[in-house]
DNA sequence: GAGTATGTTATATG
DNA sequence: GCATATAACATACT
């Protein structure tokens, strides 16, 4: 459940769970998950070691410690979970024990990662990552986004350009903006772009503040419900999918301008 | 069995 | 070399 709002609040529950907590055994069971290190040289930087902190970016959490960070990527299915007794998960890929309880990174798909890092600045950098999306300024959003000659919908998806942005909430600022996800980013104007990291910022917010829960979002939202051939939210036509960028987008053909006119 | 899935990245193509 | 598109990754579910 991987996009900024999920792993944000992802990170709230760690921090209250973790922070203060003290690294006795760890166990990674999974080689093709971590990165950077091999398992025994991993496990042992760990244990002992205390948990400051917690950070973010973009769609990484981070747990700081007394020395570097533990950074972990939830992939497309991978989850957090606290644990004070014997319990286990289906999919466990990565084990904590603390001082006081356990941590366990499951994730059936195995597309998650972790690795150790010396801080979060120094991965950003390496990494290339974009400005987190709930921290970018207008103008740098505005000249990053409406640089390319791409669709809009795969620059955003472009973790290069903004971080933290995945497929649903990308559709979700496109179809609130009333926007084709077709329409190539630098024919887009100013204003426009401006609304639409202020929308963009507004619904990330507001899906942390619901703990991501779809059901509880506002109405017209379209993650309520965001399925081929329902009904648009606001009642103009039917929803349709088509893919951009290399991901499936759905998105209403009559309001979100452009998209009817494009293969 | 076929198709699809909240992500990233290696590889192919222009 | 650069920008962009596609395949591949691993598993669960409809």
């Amino acid at each position: 459940m991987p996009e900024l709002p999920e792993v944000e609040t992802a990170r709230r529950s760690a921090h209250r769970r973790l922070v203060g907590r003290r690294i006795v055994r760890v166990e990674a069971m999974d080689g093709k998950m971590l990165e950077g290190t091999v398992s025994d040289e991993f496990a042992s930087f760990l244990e002992g070691k205390r948990i400051t902190g917690t950070d973010r970016h973009g769609k990484h959490l981070f747990l700081l410690l007394d020395e570097g960070a533990l950074r972990i990527h939830l992939g497309m299915s991978g989850s957090l979970h606290f644990f004070s007794e014997m319990e286990s998960t289906p999919h466990q890929r990565l084990v904590l024990e603390l001082d006081r309880g356990r941590f366990v990174l499951d994730d059936p798909r195995r597309f998650g990662r972790f690795q150790l890092v010396p801080d979060v600045p120094t991965f950003v950098a390496e990494k290339g990552l974009g400005p987190d999306a709930l921290s970018i300024g207008r103008d740098e959003f505005c000249a990053r986004v409406g640089r390319s000659g791409r669709a809009i919908k795969a620059v955003l998806l472009d973790q290069t350009v903004v971080a933290g942005i995945g497929n649903l909430y990308a559709d979700e600022v496109l179809f609130q903006e009333k926007l084709s996800p077709f329409v190539p980013a630098k024919t887009i104007s100013v204003a426009r772009l401006e609304m639409m990291r202020d929308r963009a910022v507004q619904v990330l917010q507001e899906s942390i503040r619901l703990q991501t829960d779809f059901g509880l979002m506002p109405v017209g939202y379209l993650l309520r419900q965001r399925e081929v051939g329902r009904a648009c939210p606001r009642g103009d036509g039917v929803l349709r999918s088509s893919v951009v960028g290399g991901r499936t987008s759905i998105y209403c053909p009559v309001c979100q301008i452009g998209a009817s006119k494009l293969p």
